[in-house]
RNA sequence: GCACGCUUAGCUCAGUUGGUUAGAGCACCUCGUUUACACCGAGGGGGUCGUGAGUUCGAGUCUCUCAGCGUGUACCA
C-alpha cells in the first residue's frame, strides 16, 4: 500500500481525477454496458440536468443542484442501474438576449436595432457560446458525472425541429390561436411577457377623486382616462339606482364635452371608493372582460413605447410620467379634481427581466388553449386536466409534498398561455404568410409547418415568417424528450423515458415543471415526463437574504472550491439542508466540511502508515470486530433507504457520524491495540464507496493512490448490509466496556483535585472471555499509564483496578477524584433518574396505558424500569461508598 | 385578500408512519495535545419544541385558535 502524502490537497488533484473519469468514458451508459460493468437488462435510471441559461456563469443556487442530482446519479450508477444523466443549456430567451442588448448600450451605445435582426442575433450567438463554455467547464469543476456525448442546447437544430413538430401538432388540434387580448407589454423589452414573468412592486403612489358628470370616480392612472365612455356601477348599488343601464350621459372632461354611457355591472365592488369607475378597456384586464361582455368599444391611449397616443389631444407623445401631472393640473384648473389622496398603496407589475412598468395592452399574439377539449386515448381531456391528473393521480411524486398544493393552486388560476414574444432570439414561430393574401382567398390562412416555407403552396407567391419568437419555456417544456431524441422514435428515447427524476428549484416549479407536465402528457399521450419531482430551496447568505451582487454576500462556488476543495462545498450544500427549504450558507460551514475531508484522509494516512498489507478477507476476532461490522452493516441499510427516498441531508449526517464517531474515534483507537487489519481496511473500503456519491473526488483520490484495484471507484459496487455471525450479547459487551472507558475518562478529565480515596464503577456485562483484549483497551485509551484492570488471573496494582465477580465487572480507581464534585454528580444523577422512574411507574400503574397501548412499547417500559432502578440502586452504592 | 410554509439549544438546522429521559454541527466552558489528523482528542453547560386549547394511554409530531416571520398568487377603478 502506498503511503498518502501528509495533506489532502483537492486542488492538485481534482482535475487530473475529473480528466480520468472522463476518458474512461463511464459517464455514457453505454460504455458502462460495453465494458461489462452495467447488464444490458439493468434497470434505467435517467435525469436531465435542467438546463441552465446560457446567461453568463453558474452560481451557487446551481452549484447545489449539480451537487444533488450528482450524488443521486452516482449512487444509482453504483447500484448498478443503466443511468442516464442529460446535460444542456437554455438559450433563455429573452434573459439572454436583454443581457446582450444591455451590454451592446455600454459598448457601443447601440441598439438591437442598429444593428438589424441577422446581425444581432450574431452577437447574441458569441455571447451564448461563450456563457456555454463557461458553463461546461464550471460543472465539471463540481465534480458533475454528466453524459456529455448527449449535451443539447434548447436552440440547436434537433431541439428546432422538435419545438416546430410540437407547434404544429398543437395548431392542428386547434390548441395553440392567435387572438387579440390583453397582454401584458414590457415597454422597455419592447414584447409581451407571460403572467408568470411579471413581478409585483409595492408602491405608495397618489390616488385622485375626478368629477366625471354627476359621478365622482376614483383613479390612480388618470393618463389612461381620455378615452373613458363608459361609467360603470354595481346593478344593486341603490345610491345610483335612478341611473339606467345603456343610459347616455353628457359631461365636460379633460378635452371638452364627452358623452357617456352608464353600464351595470357586478364585477364593481361596491364598497370601493365611490363605487363608480370609468373602464379603459385597452390597457386593464378587469375592464377589459366588462367590456367584452357588454360588448363596448376599445380604444388605444398608450403606445407601445409608452407615449400617450392622439387621443389625449395636446397631451400627445408625452411618457407616462409626464403627462400623469399635467394632466391633473387641467383638470383642478376645470375644477373637476374632487380630492387627492397620496398614500395610496398598492402593487405595480414590473417586468420579470428588464424591471419596465407593464402596461396592459390589446395586441394580437399566440396562446395555448388550456381549457379546450380534445380526445386522448378515447377520452375527452383538455390541457389543465392533464396537469392536474398527473400529480392527483400519483403519476408524479413531488417532494416536499406540500408543493402538491401550492401546483394545484397555480392550476385552477391558470390562464391561456401566451406563447408569443416580439423579440429576436430564440426560435421563431413556424407560421408563415402569404403577400398575396388580399388576391387569392385560399391564401388568407397562417401556413404552420416544421419545414422552412419557401412560397406560398397555393399560389406560389412570397411568403413572410411570422417575426416573434416563442417563450423560451415552450422549449424547455419540451426537455426530456427532445433531448432524447423526439420526435424520431430512437434507442435512447424508448429506452430512457419517461425519466425517473426531475431535481430543480422550487422557484421554477410553475415556468418549467408545469409546462413539462403540460407539454409531456399532451404530445406522448398521456405519459408524464419523470416520476418524481425533488424541489430544493434557494440558496441564501449567512443572514438568510438573497445573494446578490448590489449587497455583495455572493459566494462564488468557483471561489470557495478552489479554497477549500469541491467535496467540502458539496457536503456544505447538501447536509443540513432539506427539500422545498432556504439553505443558509457560509464559508464557516464549508470550512467544517473541509475538515472532514481531511479526516477521512488522515484514517487512510493512518492506515498506510501501519506497515498492513492489501487482503480482501474479513476475519472477525474480538467483539470490537463484531461491533463496528455490525454498525457498519446498520450504516449502510439506513443509508441507502435515505438516498432511494432523496433524504440526503440524513444519509450524509448519519454517514459522517459513522465515519467520524464510530470509526475513527473508536476502532481506529482500538485498532492501535488489536492491530486486526483485514475489518480496518474493509470498513475503510466500504467507507469510500458510500462516500463516493457525495465527496467524489477525495474518496477517488484516496481509492487510487492507496489501492491497486483493477476498477476506479466510481463504477465499483455499491456496498450492501451484512449481518455478522456474532450473538447479540457479544455486541453488548463492547458497548458496555465502551461505556466503562468513557467513564474513566470522563473521571479523569473532569476531576483534577487530589484525594487518597477509591471509588467503584459497577458494570455488569455478560460476557467474560475477551475481558483480556478490553484491558489493554482500557489502559490505552484511558490513556492513564497507572490504569490496569485486574481479572481473576492478573494482580491488582497499587492506583487502580478492575475486577469481574458475580458477572460485575468493578473498575478501581485512586489518587486522582475530587470526592465533593463526584458526590455532587451522583446526586444529581440519582435524582434525575428518580424522577424519571416516577414518571415511568405512572405510566405503568394506569390502567388506560397497560391496556390501550401495544405490548412491546408497554414491555420496553418495564425494562426502562428494571435499568432505571438498578442504575439507582448502585448510584446510591456509589455514594455510599463515597462518604464513607 | 386568498393559498402555502416556517417558529425546536446562543447561531444554523435535523427530527420518516404519534411511543424510551428531544438530536447534530458551529459557538461557549473545562481538561488534554499522544507519530493518522490542532483542518485534533475527551468531557461539560445550555431547550417548559412560538401562544392557548383539543384529540389520545401517550403530542415536537395530529386538529383548532392567536401571534410573529417568510414565500407564492390575486387585486379595486
Amino acid at each position: 500500500m502506498k503511503e498518502l502524502s501528509k495533506q489532502y490537497d483537492p486542488q492538485k488533484t481534482e482535475d487530473d481525477i475529473y480528466k480520468m473519469w472522463e476518458d474512461s468514458g463511464f459517464f455514457n451508459p453505454d460504455v458502462c454496458i460495453e465494458k461489462g460493468i452495467t447488464d444490458a437488462d439493468a434497470e434505467t435510471f435517467s435525469i436531465v440536468l435542467p438546463p441552465p441559461n446560457v446567461t453568463g456563469t453558474l452560481h451557487i443556487g446551481h452549484a447545489a443542484m449539480l451537487a444533488i442530482e450528482d450524488t443521486i446519479v452516482r449512487f444509482n450508477r453504483m447500484q448498478g442501474k443503466r443511468t442516464l444523466w442529460i446535460p444542456g443549456t437554455d438559450h433563455a430567451a429573452i434573459a439572454t438576449q436583454s443581457k446582450v442588448e444591455k451590454i451592446l448600450k455600454e459598448e457601443e451605445n447601440k441598439t438591437r436595432y442598429d444593428l438589424g435582426r441577422k446581425e444581432f442575433l450574431k452577437r447574441v450567438d458569441v455571447f451564448a457560446q461563450d456563457s456555454h463554455d463557461t458553463i461546461v467547464n464550471q460543472s465539471k469543476k463540481m465534480g458533475s458525472s454528466l453524459d456529455w456525448s448527449r449535451e443539447a442546447f434548447t436552440l440547436d437544430e434537433k431541439r428546432s425541429h422538435a419545438v416546430r413538430t410540437a407547434f404544429k401538432k398543437m395548431y392542428d388540434d386547434n390548441l395553440i390561436y392567435q387572438g387579440a387580448r390583453i397582454v401584458n407589454w414590457d415597454p422597455i423589452g419592447k414584447t409581451t411577457v407571460s403572467d408568470d414573468e411579471v413581478i409585483y412592486k409595492e408602491e405608495v403612489a397618489k390616488f385622485y377623486y375626478l368629477q366625471y358628470g354627476p359621478f365622482v370616480i376614483g383613479t390612480s392612472r388618470p393618463e389612461t382616462k381620455f378615452g373613458d365612455k363608459y361609467v360603470v356601477m354595481h346593478p344593486d348599488d341603490d345610491r345610483y339606482k335612478e341611473y339606467k343601464h345603456e343610459q347616455e350621459i353628457e359631461l365636460e372632461w379633460i378635452n371638452g364635452k364627452i358623452t357617456a354611457t352608464v353600464i351595470k355591472d357586478e364585477a364593481i365592488d361596491m364598497d370601493f371608493g365611490s363605487g363608480v369607475m370609468t373602464i379603459t378597456p385597452w390597457h386593464d384586464n378587469t375592464d377589459f372582460d366588462i367590456a367584452t361582455r357588454h360588448n363596448l368599444d376599445y380604444e388605444q391611449i398608450i403606445d407601445f413605447d409608452g407615449t400617450l397616443l392622439e387621443i389625449a389631444g395636446e397631451f400627445a407623445g408625452q411618457p407616462i410620467t409626464d403627462a400623469r401631472q399635467n394632466i391633473i393640473d387641467k383638470l383642478d384648473e376645470k375644477g373637476l379634481l374632487v380630492k387627492l389622496e397620496d398614500d395610496y398603496v398598492h402593487n405595480i407589475a414590473t417586468a420579470e427581466r428588464t424591471g419596465g412598468t407593464i402596461e396592459p395592452q390589446i395586441k394580437k399574439q399566440w396562446w395555448i388553449d388550456v381549457n379546450k377539449e380534445f380526445e386522448q386515448n378515447g377520452k375527452k381531456t383538455t390541457l389543465k386536466i392533464l396537469m392536474q391528473s398527473a400529480v392527483r393521480d400519483n403519476l408524479i411524486d413531488i417532494i416536499p409534498e406540500q408543493f402538491e398544493k401550492t401546483y394545484f393552486h397555480w392550476i385552477d388560476n391558470l390562464r391561456d398561455w401566451c406563447i408569443s414574444r416580439q423579440i429576436w432570439y430564440g426560435h421563431q414561430i413556424p407560421v408563415w404568410y402569404c403577400q398575396n393574401a388580399d388576391e387569392n382567398e385560399k391564401c388568407t390562412q397562417p401556413i404552420v409547418s416544421t419545414d422552412d416555407i419557401i412560397s406560398c403552396p397555393h399560389c406560389d407567391g412570397e411568403v413572410k415568417q411570422d417575426p416573434d419568437t416563442l417563450d423560451t419555456w415552450f422549449s424547455s417544456g419540451l426537455w426530456t424528450f427532445s433531448t432524447l431524441g423526439w420526435p424520431e422514435q430512437t434507442d435512447d428515447f424508448l429506452t430512457y423515458h419517461s425519466t425517473n427524476l426531475l431535481e430543480t428549484g422550487y422557484d421554477i416549479l410553475f415556468f418549467w415543471v408545469a409546462r413539462m407536465i403540460l407539454m409531456t402528457r399532451y404530445i406522448l399521450d398521456g405519459e408524464v415526463p419523470f416520476k418524481t419531482v425533488y424541489l430544493h430551496g434557494l440558496v441564501r447568505d449567512e443572514k438568510g437574504r438573497k445573494m446578490s451582487k448590489s449587497i455583495g454576500n455572493v459566494i462564488n462556488p468557483m471561489d470557495v472550491n478552489k479554497k477549500y476543495g469541491t467535496d467540502a462545498v458539496r457536503l456544505s450544500l447538501m447536509i443540513g439542508s432539506t427539500p422545498g427549504n432556504d439553505a443558509k450558507m457560509s464559508e464557516k460551514k464549508i470550512e467544517s466540511y473541509r475538515n472532514f475531508s481531511n479526516k477521512l484522509w488522515n484514517i487512510g494516512r493512518y492506515i498506510t502508515t501501519q506497515d498492513i498489507k492489501e487482503t480482501s478477507d474479513v476475519s472477525i476476532n474480538s467483539p470490537a470486530d463484531a461491533w463496528i461490522m455490525s454498525r457498519l452493516s446498520q450504516t449502510i441499510s439506513s443509508v441507502t433507504q435515505h438516498i432511494e427516498n432523496y433524504r440526503l441531508s440524513q444519509a450524509g449526517e448519519e454517514l459522517r457520524d459513522f465515519t467520524w464517531t464510530t470509526f475513527a474515534d473508536w476502532y481506529v483507537e482500538i485498532h492501535k491495540i488489536e492491530k486486526n487489519d483485514t475489518v480496518l481496511i474493509h470498513v475503510y473500503k466500504t467507507l469510500l464507496k458510500l462516500w463516493h456519491p457525495f465527496i467524489p473526488f477525495v474518496t477517488e483520490t484516496i481509492w487510487q493512490e492507496m489501492f491497486d484495484e483493477d476498477q476506479i471507484l466510481m463504477v465499483t459496487k455499491y456496498p450492501a448490509p451484512q449481518e455478522t455471525s456474532m450473538k447479540e450479547d457479544v455486541l453488548n459487551t463492547f458497548e458496555t466496556v465502551k461505556e466503562i472507558i468513557t467513564h474513566i475518562r470522563n473521571i479523569r478529565a473532569t476531576y483534577t483535585v487530589p484525594a487518597n480515596s477509591e471509588i467503584n464503577i459497577t458494570i455488569i456485562t455478560q460476557d467474560v472471555k475477551n475481558i483480556t483484549t478490553q484491558e489493554n483497551l482500557i489502559k490505552k485509551l484511558a490513556r492513564v499509564g497507572k490504569i490496569t484492570i485486574q481479572t481473576e488471573d492478573t494482580p491488582q496494582t497499587e492506583s487502580a483496578s478492575a475486577i469481574f465477580t458475580d458477572g460485575k465487572l468493578y473498575v478501581h480507581l485512586s489518587g486522582i477524584i475530587d470526592i465533593e464534585k463526584e458526590k455532587k454528580r451522583l446526586e444529581d444523577d440519582i435524582a434525575q433518574t428518580e424522577k424519571y422512574i416516577k414518571s415511568i411507574q405512572g405510566r405503568l400503574n394506569s390502567e388506560q396505558f397497560t391496556k390501550k397501548a401495544p405490548e412491546n412499547i408497554v414491555q420496553q417500559e418495564r425494562d426502562n424500569l428494571i435499568q432505571a432502578e438498578t442504575k439507582v440502586t448502585e448510584s446510591s452504592q456509589h455514594l455510599e461508598n463515597l462518604t464513607n
